[in-house]
DNA sequence: TCAAATAAATGACCGTTAGTCACAAACAAG
DNA sequence: CTTGTTTGTGACTAACGGTCATTTATTTGA
């Protein structure tokens, strides 16, 4: 009898509508102007059956944030395919951080609101920690990436690869929440776009990292 | 008769002591924890007065994001003074971020906040423009340094002055931001103090900018 | 087939809080 | 002292996240 096992396949379906409902309703109006009763009438359910599958509004949020993670690091295993030198893996990872923002603008900015956040001990533990193993998976593809492009002499041989990750990692993001919240003003006052920010940025990377 | 002026310094003496208030309030238990009602209690006011006062409770905070930004920009100047070479005043800059951030941590937070935020056009208008007039001082000096450093041969000469400014500053942003809320998962999960990873940091971004 | 048991869903309700507004107090001017 | 103006008040409103007693749907087993 196989009962169960379909109840248990319909609440995971359940669970996943809200989370579509809740993407739609907030990368539509934006997390903080949404509403439980908005992200309920889209999935056409009480407000209160949300909370038989989530704890709150942020863990709703945390789970697209989930999704979000997810997607970038299928990117940056994607970007280190086929690539030869580990050099030019540590540039496709930076490309591949480029692209997760252009192609998928909404949930670029679902991650770089969590990486505002602090560690929320009101949030599920589980769910917490698998964004973060996520993470973690993309910070150790970013890691191996300069590792070999130490070993293979393609990248400074004095770099700490663990650190050189971590630091190109904050430092992305900093520049890409820069031209998300201040690219207009980047624009109007010193006539300078997005695009010329970025290839500025990947250059200056670039020169940092090489050997030689 | 100093009668109309008496009133008008009374007048900015109270916004003051608003601004004071919030300031205690908000330092103590966080933006998003503090009540209206707790600043008109601290204020010793009752919370329609600071509605004369203020906009909104995100106005209040955008004047002490004001303040924040003057400190910063004061530390800027302060750091250049007495520097030799354009390098060392751009490494002092980067040093001033690192005393903000350590000295006024609270005010470093206000900082960081509302590095992201869009502009708000529900906020007041002059408000906004004179914080943004205070980035742009800092971000002048900024530019400056590095000009000067172009200039006496101290740093590479086949950078942009201005693109290498907001870089910077987007970069150290960046990396002060996934220190402070994320410096835990990095100390546990990969044993990296706030410490090492500035001062790796300094080192990384020293090389990038050095001429030769 | 049906009644009891269990699970899922509902929406009225609650507490909190930013922001408002009709009224009151304080003060200045004539 | 009276009138007009500025400043201050706090009860009130609207909105929203979250809860819970009750209802509805589904399963079970006799």
């Amino acid at each position: 009898m196989g009962t169960a096992e379909r109840r248990e396949r319909e609440k995971l379906r359940r669970r996943t509508d809200i989370i579509d409902s809740a993407e739609n309703v907030f990368f539509s109006k934006g997390f903080e102007n949404s509403t439980m009763d908005d992200v309920a009438s889209e999935a056409e359910l009480s407000k209160g059956t949300l909370y038989l599958y989530f704890k709150s509004k942020e863990e709703l949020y945390l789970e697209i944030v989930h999704r979000a993670t997810k997607i970038l690091s299928g990117l940056f295993l994607e970007a280190v395919e086929n690539k030869t030198t580990g050099l030019e893996k540590t540039k496709a990872i930076g490309e591949g951080f480029i692209k997760f923002n252009k192609e998928y603008p909404n949930y670029h900015d679902a991650f770089l609101y969590h990486q505002t956040k602090e560690y929320d001990e009101k949030l599920s533990v589980d769910l917490e920690s698998s964004v973060f193993g996520v993470k973690k998976q993309s910070m150790e593809i970013f890691v191996d990436a300069i590792e070999s492009g130490i070993k293979d002499g393609s990248i400074r041989e004095n770099l700490d690869p663990v650190k050189t990750a971590v630091l190109l990692w904050g430092e992305t993001t900093g520049v890409l929440m820069l031209i998300k919240y201040k690219g207009k003003l980047l624009k109007q006052n010193l006539n300078l776009s997005e695009e010329e920010l970025i290839s500025y940025f990947f250059e200056f990377t670039y020169q940092a990292l090489k050997a030689n």
